[in-house]
DNA sequence: GTCGTAGTATTACGGTCGTAGTTCTACAGG
DNA sequence: CCTGTAGAACTACGACCGTAATACTACGAC
């Protein structure tokens, strides 16, 4: 726990996600793939330079120069970006009471009866598995 | 639908929450009543106007002149705004899948089984209710 | 060796946020 | 009437975002 997640604001903005998503999914990517990736967003590829390059300051992501182009790898996983996200919202806006976002959640959506299943289910295996072993 | 939290990001600062929620406790709230509420966060008395100001600008709160302060009002409920924030969370991060964010919640939380037991019960309600009205 | 060009580096600009100093205005006390 | 002062209005400034134009550099083709 000492990437630039945890050391506070771990606010990414949509435009800023989306870039991070182009580099997981592609695991590694030059700056021309991940403006090809954002394409529908009809971005000049010296912005998308640049969002790379903020978020490598940032420490999101890092590079290595292969030929004469960059390429980039993402330094956090998106697991870890989500938690963190969630995290934070979670503390804002609820004061870190996750039954109470959950609740939200499920008041404020048209969750289909299987998607209340499967998260039931968790729950359930959750409860289940007790304190057994308390977390991995 | 037609508040200011429809029109798009409705992202606020844990800072613009802060202010937002000393409003709401109060109800209506002078610059002076919010500063103090803010106390522990030692901000000047100007800077708390210029937030509220810059808040009412964006349209989450009003303002009428009693004597000769400034008594601000909310101009949307606290549900409101936290239904918006994590509707864009969840679509942000997780494309919109309330399911896999609540997992999320519930995978990287150490949630005593009291809780567990009441976001389930609040499924089951949801289940239970079945669609025969589907919402009010 | 010169030059086109791909691709990075630098710079820019208008917006917002956090933060607050400075200025203006008008009521209250003398 | 004059003035202190409370409190709002205006201005500011560094940081970061979205967006990108422009400048620079060096490889590859002649």
């Amino acid at each position: 726990m000492s990437s630039p997640l945890s050391t506070g604001s771990g606010q990414l903005s949509e435009l800023q996600l989306a870039v991070m998503r182009a580099v997981w999914v592609a695991d590694e990517a030059t700056v021309a793939e991940v403006h090809e990736a954002l394409a529908e967003r009809g971005l000049a590829p010296t912005t998308v330079a640049t969002l790379l390059n903020r978020l490598e300051k940032r420490g999101l992501l890092s590079h290595r120069t292969e030929g004469r182009q960059f390429v980039y790898r993402a330094l956090v996983a998106e697991d870890q970006l989500r938690t963190t996200m969630v995290e934070e919202l979670t503390d804002r806006v609820f004061a870190g009471d996750v039954a109470a976002l959950v609740s939200q959640l499920l008041a404020d959506h048209e969750i289909d009866a299987g998607e209340l299943a499967r998260v039931r289910s968790i729950i359930d295996a959750r409860l289940r598995e007790g304190s057994d072993d308390g977390h991995r």
